[in-house]
DNA sequence: CATAAGAAC
């Protein structure tokens, strides 16, 4: 038996070799559980209960062997009944898992199938049994014999080993032995060779003659020592492979009889197995049905040629946000933009002779310098835009007249001769459209191939699918679609696969080596998304095993030698073109009041400047409006006296429908807008201006070059939890383009292994792979996994689908804002915002999802319906994920346990300074928007923190401390969650007076 | 007590 140090250091260097991994406290925990332990099974359950290590593959067969060393401690039994009770849930648990995850077969024939493979397995472990025994039998023998013929002192060794330990030294000493014994040989073998060789060149022809005897005893002595060292040791190995085989078996036995031994299904587990099996087929029609009604509906967008008598749309084919939508997307746009724009000023005021001065003694007038120009390679004044006999003539000749065209086939002989390609383009340029096109023709999608090509944004993917399924002339959905999220348009005949970088993450999910694409396209890499980011490290590595994949990576002018160097130094491919100059305009000093100054510029490039729109970029909604509304007041008082101005705001992702000239506010350093690429669009139409609301030292200075990439922004818990699922563990060394803070990924994986989605060694564990199977926050994720258990899913999918809708619920106009404010108060129930967000959602579903519901309540239309799109998703992953349709029937108790199950890291207390974070013991405030803000509950849990000019907690939920335990026993300890009052002073207070007198 | 974005799965 070895000394505990010893045991120790055994399980360290075992769990190294096994698991890579040599951590000391896992060590002492596995030895302090297996101590622990009544039996093989029970170390092996328990393990498997606490996710502790991933029990497949050598793991295990570490497990058991380090169960047969330890030395037993004294077990303190559970009571009888209640260890029966665990056991039997733990069956439960996992025979319906394992049961349920074959396909098609009926339980009963599930039962008979496992039957029949318990006894197949139990055949052969009598067989294996029987066959090692004689083996045992025959070894003994020899080794007694051997002992004997030895010096005394292995008397043990003629005895059946005891421990591993020794069977494995007298192992290995046999071994070593056999090795020698045939070193040996050879080294006779080679020295007479030597001889011979020598006495050849001495021509010494007795010594040759004797050498060549010798040699021939020597070779006679191998030969006949040969077959009986192959034969021992071929014996010996296959004794060995039979042991460790019985071994296996054993193990996976042992395991498998505990969970299927009793398989027989009582007559009521039968009929649940058959009602579960009939849901899971119903849900499985019902998506089918759902999918062919989408498939349907989507065809029918029809694109006619004509478009809707707007000049100069041909180089607008990348940005279909102005592109030249059919019917529906018309119509939808317009359901979007819906009573937002408005119309003053006269109709007929460009017949009059404007007032400029007028206009401009009102206003105080900003000046602008002209500083650069953006090369284009047309006149200044531009093309003449193209008529609408023009357009109508062919699309094709639309395409030829893009800045790619040329270059076709350079660029395809480049995409032939290297694997990954950097495509450098403005956007306009064509490369999105016309890229894909040009491999179609090229013969990239035979024989089942697929070309991928992924946006940042849905309705980027759309639209360009959209414009491209036209230019080709087939109906979207069939050759070429699209796959965003809530929305599959893509059919078996697609191969033009528009889709969002999110999305193409996900089939990473499905198929990690994108087996059925043969190139896949990263569109807007500048962009830096988070998802692109994570595509480009797992295409580099997918890449690199598969050839014959081809990357292209497509981006603005900027960072283009970055992705290069990233990709070991693909080569760029540059389009150069921007078709029309734009002039770029900077003021001459910095603006105090920016909203006020844009509003103004707005009216002067109105008045002065030649007929055309005008595009202004502003950092949120909050501005848009209001630059909207001092706008429109300032027209209506101006009248007549100026041309018509149509003012159109969109925030959010809604197309459009402006053109030409840009006019770009800045507040200096405090944006994403990339100030160069707005620029770019400006010039994609026909020239243009851009004015800049800062000085251009301020862009030359203050802006930074490009924005930090999203990746190291963000939270990561998602990214770590798909990374981890796709089998990457080493996060540390991933491929980033930019690797995230090491804090930020430290962050992730601590609180994921809170969450219980990774173990001890930071790998997934089966509900962590559950959770990565949700498109949600792991702590969302977690919270609905949990739901099973309170039963009460349908509260917590409607809950979590709210959450997912950014905090846009509530709609609070500016002059309603008091019966806004009342209206939502009207959603208030005692416990929480999580309440309040299921209130709202369950009586809007109650009044059939109706839109006038929601504006008699002030309740945002468009965030309910996405949380609604949300809610069906998640309902369709339920039975992925194990967790069962249920109501809590108004016991909203269990829904805000099943919510503390997934939040209960975020939690807060009221202490005598205001409420703190549990853990962190932050100082945080409630959202003045919350229900509880007038309550101050003493304990809360937060759905996130928003640093504005607190820190405040969004969505808040009154929970007791006990729940902490109960939901979460390994994060807490009962000791803090004590309350605060019945806690004794810190001595340092003392201290620390002193200190200050 | 005092309200700051948006995109995606």
């Amino acid at each position: 038996m070895a000394t505990p140090a010893g045991l120790e250091r055994w399980v360290q260097d075992e769990l190294h070799s096994v698991l890579g991994l040599s951590e000391r406290h896992v060590a002492q925990f596995l030895i302090g559980t297996a101590q622990r332990c009544a039996s093989a099974e029970e170390f092996v359950q328990r393990l498997r209960d606490t996710d502790t290590l991933d029990l497949s593959g050598p793991a295990r067969d570490f497990v058991l062997r380090l169960w047969n060393k330890v030395p037993r401690k004294a077990v303190v039994e559970k009571p009888a009944r209640v260890a029966e009770q665990e056991a039997r849930a733990l069956l439960e648990k996992n025979r319906s898992y394992k049961l349920l995850e074959d396909s098609e077969e009926s339980s009963e024939e599930t039962v008979g199938r496992v039957k029949s493979h318990l006894q197949k397995k139990r055949k052969k472990r009598k067989h294996l049994r029987k066959k090692c025994q004689d083996e045992e039998e025959e070894e003994e023998e020899e080794v007694s014999e051997k002992g004997k013929r030895k010096t005394g002192g292995s008397k043990q060794l003629t005895e059946k080993p005891e421990s591993e330990d020794e069977w494995e030294r007298t192992e290995r000493e046999r071994l070593q032995d056999l090795e020698e014994r045939d070193a040996f040989a050879e080294r006779v073998r080679q020295r007479d060779k030597d001889r011979t060789r020598n006495v050849l060149e001495r021509s010494d022809k007795k010594a040759y003659e004797e050498a060549q005897k010798r040699l021939k005893v020597a070779e006679e002595d191998r030969k006949a020592m040969v077959p009986e060292l192959r034969k021992k040791s071929r014996r010996e190995y296959l004794a060995k492979r039979e042991r460790e085989k019985l071994e296996d078996l054993e193990a996976e036995l042992a395991d498998e009889e505990f969970l299927f031994g009793d398989v027989e299904l009582s007559r009521h587990e039968r009929q649940e197995l058959k009602y579960k099996r009939r849901v899971r087929d119903l849900a499985r029609e019902y998506r089918a049905a759902g999918e062919q009604e989408k498939l349907e509906a989507t065809n029918r967008y029809h694109m006619p040629e004509e478009t809707r008598g707007q000049p100069a749309r041909a180089m607008d084919l990348v940005d279909e946000e102005s592109g030249a939508p059919g019917e529906e997307q018309r119509r939808w746009e317009e359901a979007r933009l819906g009573a937002a724009s408005l119309k003053f000023g006269a109709r007929d005021a460009a017949s009059q002779e404007p007032k400029y001065q007028l206009v401009l003694e009102e206003e105080e007038t900003i000046e602008f310098v002209r500083a650069t120009q953006l090369q284009g390679d047309e006149e200044p004044s531009g093309p003449p835009p193209p008529t609408q006999a023009q357009q109508k003539e062919s699309i094709q000749a639309v395409r030829r007249s893009l800045p790619v065209f040329p270059f076709r086939e350079e660029l395809l002989a480049a995409i032939g001769n290297h694997q990954v390609l950097i495509i450098e383009g403005e956007t306009g340029s064509g490369k999105t459209t016309q890229i894909p096109q040009y491999l179609f023709e090229e013969g990239y999608t035979k024989k089942g191939m697929k070309i991928a090509c992924t946006q940042p944004r849905r309705v980027a993917a759309m639209s360009v699918a959209a414009r491209v399924a036209r230019e080709m002339g087939v109906k979207l959905g069939n050759e070429v679609g699209y796959s965003i999220r809530f929305e599959d348009c893509t059919s078996e005949r697609t191969v033009l696969r528009y889709m969002t970088d999110g999305m193409l993450l996900r089939e990473f999910l499905s198929e990690p080596d994108l087996a059925s694409y043969s190139v896949v396209m990263v569109d807007e890499a500048h962009e830096r998304t988070l998802h692109t980011d994570i595509l480009f490290g797992l295409i580099k590595d997918v890449a690199r095993f598969r050839p014959e994949l081809k990357v292209l990576v497509a981006s603005a002018t900027l960072d283009t030698a970055r992705f290069s160097t990233f990709f070991d130094d693909a080569p760029v491919f540059r389009i150069p073109g921007r078709r029309f100059p734009v002039d770029i305009f900077y003021t001459k000093a910095p603006e105090a009041d920016y909203l006020e100054a844009c509003v103004v510029s707005v009216l002067q490039i109105h008045v002065t400047q030649p007929p055309g729109d005008i595009l202004v970029f502003l950092t949120g909604q909050e501005e848009i409006e209001a630059a909207c509304e001092m706008l429109q007041d300032r027209c209506r008082r101006l009248g007549s006296k100026i041309r018509e101005l149509l003012v159109l705001p969109i925030y959010a992702n809604l197309p459009s429908d402006m053109q030409a000239r840009i006019f770009q506010p800045t507040p200096p350093g405090a944006r994403k807008a990339s100030a160069n690429q707005r620029a770019g669009r400006a010039g994609r139409v026909a020239a243009g201006k851009c004015f800049r609301l800062y000085t251009a030292w301020a862009y030359q200075h203050e802006l930074e070059e490009t924005t930090v990439p999203e990746i190291q922004r963000t939270s990561l818990g998602n990214v770590v939890l798909l990374l981890k699922s796709l089998g990457i563990h080493d996060l540390m060394h991933f491929d980033f383009l930019d690797p995230p803070p090491y804090e930020t990924l430290l962050l992730a994986l601590e609180q994921l292994y809170a969450l219980g989605a990774l173990n001890h060694l930071g790998e997934l564990t089966t509900s962590g792979r559950k959770m990565a199977e949700l498109p949600v926050d792991p702590m969302l994720s977690k919270m609905i996994l949990a739901s099973e258990k309170y039963s009460c899913s349908e509260e917590i999918l409607t809950v979590a689908a709210m959450l997912s809708v950014n905090n846009s619920i509530f709609y609070r106009p500016k002059d309603k804002v008091v019966h806004a404010d009342n209206a939502r108060v009207n959603f208030f129930l005692p416990g929480g915002d999580h309440l309040v967000l299921l209130n709202v959602y369950t009586q809007w579903a109650e009044s059939g999802y109706s839109s006038q519901w929601c504006y008699e309540n002030f309740v945002q239309f468009r965030s309910m319906r996405r949380a609604r799109d949300v809610r069906e998703q998640l309902e369709g992953l339920l039975e992925r994920v194990e967790v069962g349709l249920s109501s809590c029937q108004g016991d909203y108790i269990r829904v805000r346990k099943a919510i503390t199950a997934g939040y209960f890291y975020h939690t807060a207390r009221m202490t005598r300074s205001g409420y703190r974070t549990v853990k962190q013991q932050q100082t945080v405030f409630i959202h003045p928007n919350s229900s509880l803000f007038e309550e101050q509950p003493r304990w809360l849990l937060y759905h996130e923190l928003v640093l504005t000019t607190k820190e405040f907690m969004r969505q808040v939920l009154e929970i007791e401390s006990s729940w902490l335990l109960e939901v979460a026993p390994h994060y807490y300890k009962a000791k803090e969650l004590e309350d605060s009052h019945s806690k004794k002073m810190p001595k340092k207070i003392g201290k620390t007076r002193e200190e200050l007198g």
